[in-house]
RNA sequence: GCUGCUGUAGCUCAGUGGUAGAGCACUUCCUUGGUAAGGAAGAGGUCAUGAGUUCAAGUCUCAUCAGCAGCUCCA
């Protein structure tokens, strides 16, 4: 006998075998309409796979009001994408084929490419296919039978997959619907009914088997799915919102930046709008650091190979650095001696030349500037800040907006401690990234302890300092008071970090801030002080950037603010417009005296109406306009509009000018809450 | 780096192998208007770059450069 409770605590018996929609069915036939897929003590099950026979079992029935029930369904929209390939075109070799947090993919290998072209056929045979409404039936058999089949199937991917990936499991499950059958784990819907209307295919793009890039490259085609056509449509409309918010769109449309093709790739030139949003940046972090008691040191972009040789970031991270700098008489020796190119490489990792590297980090210079002086243990910690431009070959394909170039200024400093200090010290760092993101209202990001991928032979240092700097990342996380999750394989090569990660408009997640434990560095630079035992002792060093690199925090706090930044930040603070150009003379006195007051002003003079440029300015995401006319000029006013608020009425010069600088010093961030005035109801 | 897509005016984009287009922005003139678009005229192009096919190429082919999406990578 078998006992069913449900999750109101309700309990029901069977003396027969039944399956979950069966006892759907007996509770009502309204929900064994909606079930959608079952969970027998927390496992996921098909609504028609029998129960077990006999014993307890807590059930629950999955509708589509469930988020793990719109995951099957997405899941078995995928088998049914992949029906539709195989129906439409020859020779369709089958990957993997999973759901994923907004839809589902299949990754394939076909004779032909697809192109999006043949995106409307796809889900025209799909359309057919739901239509069909055939059931989901699972298969189970042990590994040699099913290997046999995929082998008849000429599925060679699952051929693989079972002889590697599942070459622990006695029995592998099927899953057929019509003629379509495919390897898989499950779950899926009862039948293809289920997926309705409500799916679309998206794009196409390339996927190595097995996400390996030296494995054959497959065609993965992502598409997805929603129980209603209005909850698709609600997606695709959200998309096209965040696509309004790209940093790259709103850095042209701003003149905040640029990237040139003359310049090269991955070159940001920053345009006077863009500089000055960086520059307060900066000085809202130096302000902090003189507080924190940080030294401000500038440092060359070049340093001798010797010195990279040390710190190990060379020859090891060469194909992530610009190729290597080799002086004149040096290269014309060389090619005298008809020295190959590969030469040259070999001799410059040997060291048998010299030459120079652009700088793919600070932390280098920042450690010869430690050892240019006996330090003693009074003296630490020594806190070096910079802000350091580094430079590094990403690969062509990861460019992208100011999210990942091939210069980039960090918000760079080190710190070098003695083991007492460094608890202390990491808490000092988070503090200052922390006050960072707060100051900036940005709350939607995560903590990421990264440590040692303990497979990996990337990392350099002893196993117990190892230990000890993960457990100091661990610890100073825990006293965050904010969530994070410990990630294997994330840390630095020299060592733990702690980063502070957020989501770009198109959901991928970026680095931030920063802090970083380090042993390894001061051992390669012998890096010394003397204790209060007259010992030499070893400093453990700190890297920390609470940006991370000015590029990528502006492009994510474009983003963030969708480029109508806070009074202190927005590149052009105030617009002064004059009603008529009666007002002309009134107008630039007005424009001087705030110039004066040190805010970023413009004004518009032009003979337009004064509709005309409020519209302007709004556009613009001016957060005040000061419009002036005859009135104003008689009485010493200025008609302050609020980019949010609107109209705030006409109010003495000097009273403006205490608010808006008070404004300024409280960093204060204002969110919009009107419907109409966030500046892009044209776009 | 790999796969696919894209590159036309400052911006957003149309353009059938046969004389280069629109909207916005810009310039000039008219308008002097108190809180989201006043009117008229004008200027603006090596169709990314280089080769090829063709009587003829913005359009077709190839290469290079750059961008986009995804994959791989990110000390």
């Amino acid at each position: 006998m078998l006992t069913v409770m449900l999750p109101d605590g309700s309990r029901r018996e069977y003396e027969s075998s039944v399956s979950a929609y069966d006892v759907a069915t007996e509770i009502g036939p309204g929900l064994a309409k909606a079930a959608v897929v079952a969970e027998v003590d927390g496992a996921m099950i098909d609504l028609h796979a029998p129960l077990p026979s006999a014993g307890e079992v807590q059930l629950r029935l999955l509708t589509k009001r469930d988020r793990a029930a719109l995951d099957v369904l997405r899941h078995s929209c995928a088998h049914v994408m992949a029906q539709a390939v195989m129906r439409l075109y020859e020779g369709v070799q089958l990957a993997f084929g999973p759901y994923t947090e907004t839809g589902f993919y299949y990754d394939m290998a076909l004779e032909k490419p697809l192109s999006e072209e043949d995106f409307p056929k796809i889900e025209a045979e799909m359309k057919k296919i739901v239509k069909e409404n055939e059931r989901y039936e699972r298969l189970e058999m042990p590994r040699k039978e099913a290997l046999e089949l995929c082998r008849e199937m000429g599925q060679k991917f699952k051929v693989e997959h079972i002889e590697t990936g599942l070459a622990e499991f006695e029995t592998l499950s099927f899953y057929r619907q019509g003629e379509f059958l495919d390897l898989c784990r499950g779950r899926h819907v009862p039948s293809t009914r289920f997926i309705g209307k409500g799916f679309k295919l998206l794009s196409l793009a390339g996927a190595y088997w097995k996400g390996d890039a030296s494995n054959q490259q497959l065609q993965r085609l992502y598409a997805t799915v929603f129980f209603d056509k209005k909850e698709l449509k609600e997606h695709l409309h959200r998309l096209e919102e965040a696509k309004r918010r790209d940093h790259r769109v709103l850095g042209k449309k701003h003149n905040l930046f640029d990237f040139d093709e003359q310049v090269g790739a991955g070159l940001v030139l920053w345009k006077p709008k863009g500089a000055v949003v960086r520059q307060e940046l900066q000085n809202f972090i130096a302000e902090h650091l003189q507080r924190q008691g940080y030294g401000q040191v500038f440092t060359p972009h070049i340093g001798k190979l010797e010195l990279y040789r040390t710190s190990g970031h060379f020859p090891y991270y060469q194909e992530s650095q610009f190729p290597p700098l080799v002086g004149r008489d040096q290269m014309k020796k060389l090619a005298d001696e008809g020295c190959s190119c590969g030469d040259l490489a070999n001799m410059l990792s040997e060291g048998e030349i010299e030459g120079y590297l652009l700088k793919p980090m600070n932390c280098p210079h920042h450690i010869r500037i430690y050892a240019s002086e006996k330090r003693s243990y009074r003296d630490l910690p020594v806190r070096l800040a910079e802000f350091g431009t580094v430079y590094r070959w990403e690969q062509s394909g990861e460019l992208g907006g100011l999210s990942r170039v091939r210069s980039f200024t960090q918000d760079d400093a080190h710190l070098f401690v003695t083991e007492d200090q460094l608890s202390d010290e990491i808490d000092q760092c988070l503090d200052l990234v922390k006050i960072v993101l707060n100051t900036l209202g940005m709350d939607d990001y995560r903590v990421r302890v990264g440590l040692r991928d303990p497979n990996s032979d990337k990392y350099v240092g002893e196993a117990d300092q190892w230990d000890r700097a993960e457990a100091a990342c661990r610890k100073a996380a825990e006293g965050m008071g904010v969530d994070f999750t410990a990630e294997e394989g994330e840390a630095a090569f020299y060592g733990p970090k702690i980063d502070f990660v957020v989501r770009d408009v198109i959901g991928r997640e970026w680095q931030l801030g920063t802090v970083q434990v380090d042993y390894q560095l001061p051992q390669r630079f012998e890096l010394e002080y003397t204790g209060a035992d007259n010992q030499t002792h070893r400093p453990v060093m700190v890297h920390r950037a609470p940006f991370g690199s000015m590029e990528r925090f502006v492009g994510v706090l474009i983003e963030h603010f969708a480029a109508a930044f806070p009074l202190w930040l927005a590149p052009e603070q105030l617009r002064l417009l004059t009603v008529s150009e009666k007002s002309e003379t009134y107008g630039k006195e007005v424009e001087q005296r705030l110039r004066e007051e040190g805010f970023r002003i413009e004004a518009d003079y032009r003979g337009q109406k004064l509709g005309a440029k409020i519209r302007e300015a709004q556009l613009d995401l001016i957060p005040y306009m000061l419009v002036v006319g005859e009135k104003d000029a008689e009485n010493g006013t200025v008609t302050v509009r609020d980019r949010i608020e609107g109209d705030l009425g006409a109010m003495p010069l000097e009273a403006a000018i205490v608010k808006l600088k008070q404004e300024v010093t409280d960093k204060t961030v204002r969110q919009v809450g009107g419907s109409r005035n966030d500046g892009d109801q044209n776009s």
